[in-house]
DNA sequence: GTCTATACACCGATAGAC
DNA sequence: GTCTATCGGTGTATAGAC
């Protein structure tokens, strides 16, 4: 066949535009607040007249979806690499693990608030948006639930516990670091609770390792 | 004076108009989103054209405002009605106040949003408006500190521990109690980790009264 | 204090030429 | 695939009559 090559070329080509005009989406989402996000906006940033986009996207709600399963997706693959090198000790990885998503998560307040808050009415992730979403929470009960934490109930209250901590620092004090700071003692408080077995660490003053894998990052910050 | 009368009368009448369109802002609010206010839609309620609301408010924000002071304010006399008759015992007080607080939370999504999360890029509070906030915060840290818990850090991590089994329930089972059932678990855990007495309660499988807090409400809900 | 009329800017989306 | 042109709609806010 003669067609093919130019057939994945093209293919190659689209898909690249398609991720420029989710980067230039990710960009206006972050100056604008996540709903002041506009087709316009986009546009310029890629050089293009707004009605052009629609030859990538349907419509701006299909950017949204877009940009709700790249974010998840980004989520699962920034927490596999965080948990490759955490510690083994169960406590210590129980903090790498919150620590892994309360950076992934502040790194990018707009993108937090597409992935888990509704501020957005008139949007609802379609089935293949959403998936990621969920395979990112199961890959989180797994490492939880390998520590020997295996209750639904329990594994809530640790998904609970993190968002606090997360949305509170956000709220509160969205360039400082007064409730990560808390994390350390916020999963020895929950690892009792769970009955995880104390060992010879309790994790006390620990230093804990953000810088190294916000530094391994794609590079999408503000 | 004759004159007085009327101008209480006229000030009275002015102030009902105010909170009349202040109703109709809240109701559009928990149909569109909160950041889908419009004064069309707010007009349109109280049976005006949208230029009058200027001889009310002197702008879209200044509505916003004054629906953030009130919310603060309603949160207030709330908490203060539900502490009032709440248990005297340690745990089950700090429990009565998390889920005074929860329940006034969770009967409004849009009203926390505008409260708690920052969705309105281009809205402050003012300084009036903020004020009721601070004060209601404050509230809650002297309740939590007449049970002895007394430091900042443990002030900090009770308020995220509450935010989070919000953050959830709203965000995954808005119309259910998953995350509310897990709150009186949770305040044990973080009074153990805080270091108040068991006592002989513990808080087991005691019946919590959220119903009753719900039903002296002033009756804003959706 | 409320109205009509209107200014002004912005939005998402479509049609059709190239 | 991208463009120009445009439709039909949204929104906040102001001016001036009554």
């Amino acid at each position: 066949m003669i067609g093919t090559p130019n057939r994945d070329r093209q293919a190659e080509r689209r898909e690249a535009t398609r991720q420029e005009i989710l980067t230039a989406a990710w960009d206006v989402a972050r100056q604008n607040g996540i709903a002041g996000l506009t087709l316009r906006e986009v546009a310029v940033r890629v050089g293009m007249r707004p009605p052009s986009l629609y030859s990538h996207f349907a419509s701006k709600n299909a950017i949204y979806d877009a940009m709700f399963g790249q974010a998840w997706q980004d989520c699962m693959d920034w927490m596999t690499r965080a948990m490759a090198d955490a510690p083994r000790a169960p406590r210590a990885r129980l903090v790498a693990l919150a620590l892994a998503f309360f950076d992934y998560a502040m790194t990018d307040v707009e993108r937090f608030q597409l992935m888990n808050v509704r501020v957005l009415p008139d949007f609802t992730p379609s089935a293949d948006a959403y998936r990621p979403a969920v395979d990112c929470i199961e890959a989180g009960r797994a490492y939880v639930s390998e520590l020997g934490i295996t209750r639904d109930e329990d594994f809530d209250l640790y998904t609970a516990l993190l968002a606090g901590l997360l949305s509170q620092q956000q709220a509160n004090d969205p360039h400082g670091t007064r409730w990560r700071d808390l994390v350390p003692k916020a999963m020895d408080m929950f690892a009792d609770a769970a009955g995880l077995p104390a060992g010879p660490e309790k994790s006390g003053p620990r230093r804990s390792r953000p810088t190294k894998a916000a530094r391994q990052n794609s590079g999408r910050k503000s």
